[in-house]
RNA sequence: GCUGACGUAGCUCAGUCGGUAGAGCACAUCCUUGGUAAGGAUGAGGUCACCGGUUCAAUCCCGGUCGUCAGCUCCA
């Protein structure tokens, strides 16, 4: 047979020569798609343009479009990128360099470190590359070849990969464009000239392998696009995106503040903020409330045996601030790093009997952990934070409906938000034994525990293994703040270890001892960390219920501040949170300083107002809606309060 | 913690190739009493992050510390 068959996506087939290559292909559907085509997939796995078809096949070409595409573009960029890296630094060495979810970086061993000059430098040596439309040629190599090769330019990172490859069931591969060649599974893009506008975001360090002892490496970050107009918009949203940061919008909107005086990573809640954080936790308590939570209050501080007892201290030492020593090993305290053991303490108090359980702790504990410099960021990553929490202490045959339980909290409570773009990660031990405390068999049962209420819950979630705490298997919600870093917020924790290390019991109506099983819990994960990105998530427009300021006055001149005194005072008798702006300014301009204050509603009182006893009521991003009786307007937001509506019109 | 960048008025930033600093906004006072995104005038505000060094002289150069930012690592 000379010929094969060849299907497309929209159902049609057609017949080639044998060995035609999926670029002909491309071509023979048109010259201008085929201009479009970056990639094909056949049969499931994306190659090569160049790649010759034996076989009858299912084939699809794939454009900047689609998410392959756009990956093996970034790829392929990151190759370039190197080379650009190479021509510039000659003794530079690579490590790996992948397309990532918004671009590229690559790693790479120079002595030079580089500035934002160099970084310019390269990448206008990146477009001179693109411009010589240089092919990517794909070389398969036997793996002592591939060693010879890369020995000769003594590319040690390359080797170190190339030694754990396994050659028998693994193709090496290496890609040719124009002089440089870099190890590499492919595929990639017909050709050089197809990367067109790039832009270089930035360098920094990172560790060979992401091992913190290993020699850290120079890493540049990217991306690229075929149309000027892409990357323009691409940068414009990162340009909108930083007007969004919670660091800004938090200072801009008095929601909390870092002092360098107090220490880095202690914020402190500024009025606004306050409102913001008591009116979600009041929600939240509520909610509680509904579901048999019992508040409780314990210490900032705790004697050290008791995370001793827990197995947080010492293993741990290295992320809590050092014990507050009153006499060397006789009376020593920690901040508190968790509120578990605590709670444990209330538990473990007097006895329990199985018609007592579930028991359910909640306390909005702040907790104070010594995260490494580095890792700081606005409210996100703090040293002292305020968990909403609880322990659920339960007997075996409750778990699984309490999990559910606390599920169904923690989407009720994204819902209310407005929380849509999150995630579901289970995450599972790993076979590092020396991680994770207990028995292994209650960790098999806690995780398959997990699973099963996560489907019932019917969560979307990926396993990630590794990432458990250790004490037990967790569900953790996790969302992006406004530069793509993800942050984990609500988690439920399987807790089998505990309950054994602090010995806690009930009596079973078999008259015996039994352990119970501890859920821990945060449908927040923090206030603060949850406060930055409700921020984000709002670009600073918090709806009605959660407006630290919910109206402000404006009398049209100072002759209308008596009237305006009247309205506050009826408005702040139905808990409307409303502020007088009583200055001897013109209205255009404190209108304008509301909005930018981003205030829900402004009431502009005038003559006209006084005369007829009513208000005009200006919206926020919306403007003037008219005139309105005192008691319909408190009738209307009080309603929009109580719906927690957050949509903005 | 690591690599790099940065730190000037409350905020956003300019500036000084070494001779102790400037704008806009905000703030205060006065004029103006104005109807849906900036009325006018005047004024006050800074140990140029901190500590050392070099120098006749340091905000500027050098070293250290602290803080912030990006990334890495870490995150009970």
């Amino acid at each position: 047979m000379n010929k094969v068959k060849i299907k497309f996506p929209d159902g049609n087939s057609r017949e080639f020569e044998k060995g035609i290559t999926a670029f002909q292909i491309a071509q023979s559907i048109s010259e201008r798609f085929a201009k479009e085509v970056l990639v094909a997939k056949v049969d499931g796995s994306v190659i090569d343009l160049c790649g010759k078809i034996n076989n009858d096949t299912e084939i699809r070409f794939l454009t900047f479009n689609d998410d392959e595409g756009k990956e093996v573009y970034w790829h392929s960029s990151s190759h370039l990128m190197a080379h650009a890296i190479k021509s510039v630094y000659p003794e530079a060495k690579f490590g790996v360099g992948p397309a990532i979810d918004n671009g590229f970086y690559y790693d790479f061993d120079i002595k030079t470190k580089l500035s934002e000059e160099d970084i310019l430098k390269i990448e206008n040596k990146m477009h001179e590359l693109s411009k010589e439309n240089k092919t990517f040629e794909r070389v398969e190599l036997s793996k002592p070849e591939a060693i010879d090769f890369f020995e000769k330019q003594s590319d040690e990172y390359k080797l170190e990969i190339l030694s754990e490859l396994d050659e028998s069931s693994e193709t090496i591969s290496i890609y040719n464009e124009g002089g440089f060649t870099d190890l590499c599974t492919g595929p990639h893009l017909p050709s050089t000239g197809k990367i067109k506008y790039v832009k270089l975001l930035g360098v920094s360090g990172s560790y060979w392998r992401g091992d913190e002892n290993k020699k850290q490496l120079q890493r540049i970050y990217g991306v690229s696009f075929p149309k000027k107009k892409m990357l323009d918009e691409h940068l414009q949203k990162l340009e909108e995106a930083k007007k969004r940061d919670h660091r800004k919008l938090g200072k801009e909107l008095d929601i909390f503040l870092l002092s360098g005086n107090v220490g880095s990573g202690l914020p402190i809640w500024l009025p606004k903020g306050t409102i913001l954080r008591e009116t979600l936790e009041n929600y939240l308590r509520e909610e509680q409330r509904k579901r048999g939570y019992e508040p409780v209050i314990t210490p900032h501080i705790g004697n050290i045996n008791l995370y001793k007892t827990s197995g947080h201290y010492p293993y741990y030492s290295d992320s809590q601030f050092p014990p507050l020593i009153l006499e060397e090993g006789k009376d020593e305290y920690l901040l508190k790093p968790m509120n578990c053991p605590h709670h444990f303490q209330i538990y473990a108090s007097k006895p329990r009997s199985y018609k007592d359980l579930p028991i359910r702790y909640t306390e909005f504990g702040t907790v104070y952990r010594y995260e490494q410099s580095g890792e700081l960021t606005g409210l996100t990553r703090v040293r002292s934070f305020a968990i909403d929490d609880s322990h659920i202490f339960v007997r075996q045959d409750q778990l699984l409906d309490e999990i559910c339980d606390v599920i169904d909290l923690i989407k009720q409570v994204f819902a209310v938000i407005g929380f849509k773009d999150f995630t579901t990660i289970l995450s599972f031990r790993d076979d590092n034994t020396e991680k994770y405390g207990g028995d292994i068999k209650l960790w098999e049962k806690a995780q398959a525990e997990l699973k099963e209420a996560a489907k019932r819950m019917k969560l979307t979630y990926v396993v990630e293994e590794g990432e458990a705490a250790f004490y037990g298997p967790k569900i953790d919600f996790v969302v992006k703040d406004v530069i793509g870093r993800k942050w984990q917020l609500g988690t439920v924790q399987v807790d089998y270890v505990m309950p054994e290390r602090f010995d806690l019991e009930y009596t079973g109506n078999d008259g015996q001892k039994h352990r119970p099983v501890v859920i821990h819990r945060a449908p927040f994960g923090s206030m603060e960390r949850f406060i930055g990105i409700l921020i984000e998530h709002f670009g600073g427009e918090f709806p009605l219920w959660l407006a630290p300021t919910q109206a402000v006055i404006i009398p049209v001149s100072q002759n209308f501040i008596n009237y305006s005194e009247q309205i506050v005072k009826d408005l702040k008798d139905k808990n409307i949170r409303v502020e007088l702006d009583d200055r001897n300014e013109k209205v255009g301009y404190k209108i304008r300083d509301w909005e930018l204050k981003k205030i829900p509603y402004m009431l502009i009182l005038g003559e006209k107002e006084e005369l007829s006893e009513n208000i005009s009521v200006r919206q926020h991003r919306k403007g003037d809606l008219g005139s309105f009786a005192l008691s319909d307007f408190i009738d209307k937001i009080t309603i929009e309060i109580k719906n927690k509506d957050y949509t903005i019109n």
